[in-house]
RNA sequence: GGGCGGGUGGCGGAACUGGCAGACGCGCCGGACUUAGGAUCCGGUGCCGCAAGGCAUGAGGGUUCGAGUCCCUCCCCGCCCA
């Protein structure tokens, strides 16, 4: 064999051998249990780069692993090929999104499978495939039919200046356009939605289920459905048949409401407001709608309004409050109206010092000192407690309150318990291009008409003129816009708007189990296989958009009958970031960006996989580190060196590893123990980091012993044999290359990548002697070697012979001994 | 402000249900081989100390024979939300 270890010379080789004998196809093992294993799919731009180095490796690293476990392991890679980037590329350049998203994927295949990832080529699609996004459209017409998507009035950013809509990538600081500076309002318009909020309780339901996610996800999830239970009251306008419903979590402080808050968008701000009030009211009105609402609700922002002269009266108390409108609340969560109790919500209270408006304390704490009353208050009381000043619910506990004024409020026909969620509806128009076409059709006679399924797919027209101005690029082809009504036949246009991309990754897992079917998005018999996914792994950055869009559309597809459980993915892994070597997020600005290609090229794949396994845990942030690099390099040189030096070990023995003593059987324990050591980490945690560290304290062993005997040798062969085979996962080429070494021609037809796992020997596992600590008063003083089953009275004496334990025991009297077998023997003296 | 993580050598990181802190790697120091060494192999490396020994897991307190790990108070960092 090769002195060197030269990845160059191996690499290419395996890649294709595994090809050849498609190793990583899914379903060569029908017999056996399954596993899918999955990777967030890439965006192909240009190159690979470090961030998906990590992940795929990861994901490979584990999918390698369930392979040689004697799983049937679904491992499949796929891109999501449509959006935005390819878009305003084509404006800079004028090349079309679907040439460069083809050149692009082209190369980001072959940067894959130079690292050696072991895919299922044969499922790969784009989303971009018109036989992939036909499906979107297919779910769009499905969901069309059972009320989940409509049409409603959503909110999109305008630019003044350009006369269209943008997207919120193209809103820059201010709330200026992108392109030409102007400013960018808010402005309402119609667009097509998903109705999530529907689901809304039972994702949250199903979070409770998702013991494999980092519950860092699940609570995002749940904090982004934000679902909160309170009680709608209307207070009626006074000189008027109006009424203002509002929302609040805290009904039982409704009698120290003292004012009542309209959003500056609700559709009564402008019917209330009194002539005198309305300039001011107006001012403020336009204002706000140029103001986003993360600025407008901040926790830090300043609380502004303003007064509408208008007065409503509080259903409870009849008291006659003012009603004002203000920068905090918004339109689109609640009703768009609250009840403003001061003395015990803080934003009421801020707002209420600023305008001078009362403070009306109606809630005591159930224990300790009460509140002063509320011109002394400096902060609102917000916590529970006991009703005071409550009219007929004076004294009752806050919960209590909340569930008798709710009825009451019933009862009377002016209020009702509601559930309120934070979670919005999903808007998924786009005025783009490069998105699956909507496949809606306006007839004048018949409205919005869905195009019938013989019809799809609703092709994206290659002609369009891409011009970044927002509007939609489709609208300009007349080819595709005019069409006939799928009803009537009679001339009508096409929808030319395009689906959120986010509808792309929302079940592209499920196409992967018969990507070519023509027939239905994906085949039943196939899913009941394959789903769910066993392990997802991929960014958090998709905590709450990705994740929960696609646990949505995976109920949507069990009520279409398409998969049989609720969830799509049983464990969740989220890989940190790969950052630059300077500890700072890899970017052109600070120059630090590592690109995989010329590591490859320079290192080998393999040395990249275990650097990147090795540097730490998968979830945490990492830094690239060349030095790290260099001695991952290093390591696969050690690995590579002691097998060429131990080639006289490779023959195969004939039982002499029975007679394996002294250091030799010691050996085999390290062997047999390492096994345990590995397989152990990587059951549980995907702990490869330990795992490799076992590795190369197995190689610094061999290192060490000179083998002379048959039985020497055969215990090194088994080390290596174990060494080569437990790399495989992580440094797939170099393994199976030694792999074939060692074992030569009886492999010759056989890979080490569908190889099973070794297995240990309890007995070598045990250890016979064990060394155990001795300390005195909880000092370490000495250790001692002991076999493994002695007893306290024998490890006892041993301590006792320890000249340094002797020293300190010296004079004094032993009160207590405590003995933990295997591990210490404590001396407690005085 | 809220939620969730986290703080261990010069650095990345180990440490099972409380039981020898610092595995493994990087870096550094020394040695061997060598024309050479930025290759390789061997050894050393938490801090103070010649040593005995002492001190060490963000800070301070507590429980315990024994605390990185459990409890209390506080400080700092990261991410997400507001």
């Amino acid at each position: 064999m090769n002195e060197r270890y030269e990845p160059r010379s191996i690499e290419p080789r395996w890649q294709k051998r595994w090809e050849e004998a498609g190793v990583f196809q899914a379903g060569r093992r029908p017999g056996a249990e399954k596993r899918f294993v999955l990777e967030m799919f890439p965006y192909p731009s240009g190159a690979m780069h470090m961030g998906h180095a990590r992940v795929y490796t990861i994901g490979d690293a584990l999918a390698r692993l369930l392979r040689m476990r004697g799983y049937d392991v679904l491992h499949p890679m796929g891109f999501d090929a449509l959006g935005l980037p390819a878009e305003n590329a084509a404006l800079k350049d004028g090349r079309h999104p679907a040439e460069r998203t083809r050149e692009n994927i082209v190369a980001f295949r072959r940067d894959m499978q130079r690292a050696g990832f072991a895919f299922d080529w044969a499922r790969e699609f784009a989303t971009c495939d018109p036989e992939y996004y036909r499906w979107n459209q297919w779910f769009f017409l499905r969901m069309l039919e059972k009320g989940i998507v409509y049409r409603r009035q959503g909110k999109a950013n305008w630019c003044t200046g350009c006369q269209t809509v943008i997207a919120n990538e193209q809103v820059v600081d201010d709330n200026l356009c992108e392109r030409c500076s102007s400013p960018v309002l808010e402005k309402v318009i119609p667009e097509w939605a998903f109705r999530i909020t529907d689901y809304a309780d039972d994702l949250l339901a199903g979070l409770d289920r998702l013991t494999e996610w980092p519950e860092r996800i699940t609570t995002m999830q749940r904090n982004w459905i934000g679902r909160s239970e309170g009680a709608e009251v209307d207070f009626a306008v006074e000189g008027s048949g109006e009424k203002i419903r509002v929302f609040t979590t805290r009904v039982d402080t409704i009698f120290g409401c003292t004012y009542v808050v309209l959003a500056p968008e609700h559709p009564l701000t402008a019917r209330l407001t009194t002539p005198e009030r309305s300039a001011e009211v107006q001012a403020f009105v336009d204002r706000m709608a140029t103001t986003d609402a993360e600025a407008r609700t901040g926790e830090d922002a300043p609380k502004e309004g303003a007064f509408t002269g208008a007065f409503a009266l509080n259903p409870f108390s009849g008291e006659r409050v003012p009603v004002w409108i203000a920068n905090f609340v918004l339109a689109g969560y609640g009703t768009g109206a609250v009840m403003s109790v001061p003395a015990h919500d803080q934003r009421d209270f801020e707002f209420a010092r600023k305008y001078e408006l009362p403070v009306r304390v109606v809630i005591q704490p159930a224990a300790g000192t009460p509140i002063p009353a509320g011109d002394l208050l400096e902060k609102a009381f917000t916590e529970d407690g006991v009703l005071d000043a409550s009219g007929p619910f004076t004294g009752l506990g806050s919960a209590e309150a909340r569930r008798r004024m709710s009825a009451l409020a019933k009862e009377k026909g002016f209020g009702e318990l509601a559930v309120k969620y934070h979670l919005r509806d999903w808007g998924f128009s786009r005025q783009r291009y490069w998105g699956t076409p909507i496949p809606i059709v306006y007839c004048p006679d018949h409205g919005a008409v869905g195009v019938r399924d013989s019809d799809l797919p609703v092709l994206l027209p290659a002609e369009a003129i891409i011009t970044g101005t927002g509007e939609p690029p489709l609208a300009k082809v007349p080819s595709f816009v005019n069409t006939t009504c799928p009803t009537c036949g009679k001339p009508a246009r096409r929808e030319t708007e395009t689906m959120d991309t986010f509808v792309d990754s929302s079940w592209y897992y499920a196409r992967y189990l018969s990507p070519r079917d023509a027939e239905r998005p994906f085949a039943q018999d196939a899913a009941r296989r394959w789903l769910p996914v066993d392990v997802y792994v991929g960014g958090p950055e998709h905590a709450v958009m990705h994740l929960l869009y696609f646990r949505f559309w995976h109920r949507v597809m069990e009520q279409l009958g398409l998969v049989f459980e609720k969830e799509p993915v049983k464990r969740l892994v989220t890989q940190g970031i790969v950052n630059g070597p300077d500890g700072r997020k890899m970017s052109k600005r600070w120059g630090n960006v590592v690109q995989p290609g010329p590591i490859v090229d320079r290192f080998g794949a393999d040395t990249m996989r275990m650097f990147m396994l090795f540097a730490a845990p998968p979830e945490k942030d990492i830094d690239w580190s060349d030095e790290q690099v260099e001695g991952m390099f290093r390591f696969l040189s050690r690995v590579w060196r002691i097998f060429h030096a131990r080639q006289a070990s490779f023959a195969p023995p004939d039982r002499a590893i029975e007679d394996a003593v002294g250091p030799f059987l010691e050996l085999r324990r390290k062997t047999h123990r390492t096994i345990q050591r590995v397989t152990d980490g990587l059951e549980g945690d995907l702990k490869f980091n330990t795992a490799i560290a076992a590795l190369m304290e197995l190689v610094n062993e061999l290192y060490a012993l000179e083998p002379v005997t048959d039985a020497d040798h055969a215990a090194v062969r088994e080390a290596l044999l174990a060494v080569a085979t437990m790399l495989s996962p992580f440094a797939p080429h170099v393994a199976e290359e030694l792999w074939h070494e060692l074992l030569g021609p009886a492999v010759r037809d056989q890979l080490l990548a569908e190889a099973p796992w070794p297995s240990f020997d309890q007995a070598l596992v045990a250890a016979d002697v064990v060394s155990v600590a001795v300390q005195v008063n909880g000092k370490l003083r000495g250790e001692v070697r002991v076999p493994v089953a002695a007893g306290e009275a024998e490890v006892r004496a041993f301590a006792e012979q320890e000249e340094r334990v002797k020293a300190h025991l010296a004079g004094k009297t032993i009160r207590k001994v405590i003995f933990v077998p295997k591990r210490l023997i404590n001396f407690v003296v005085a």
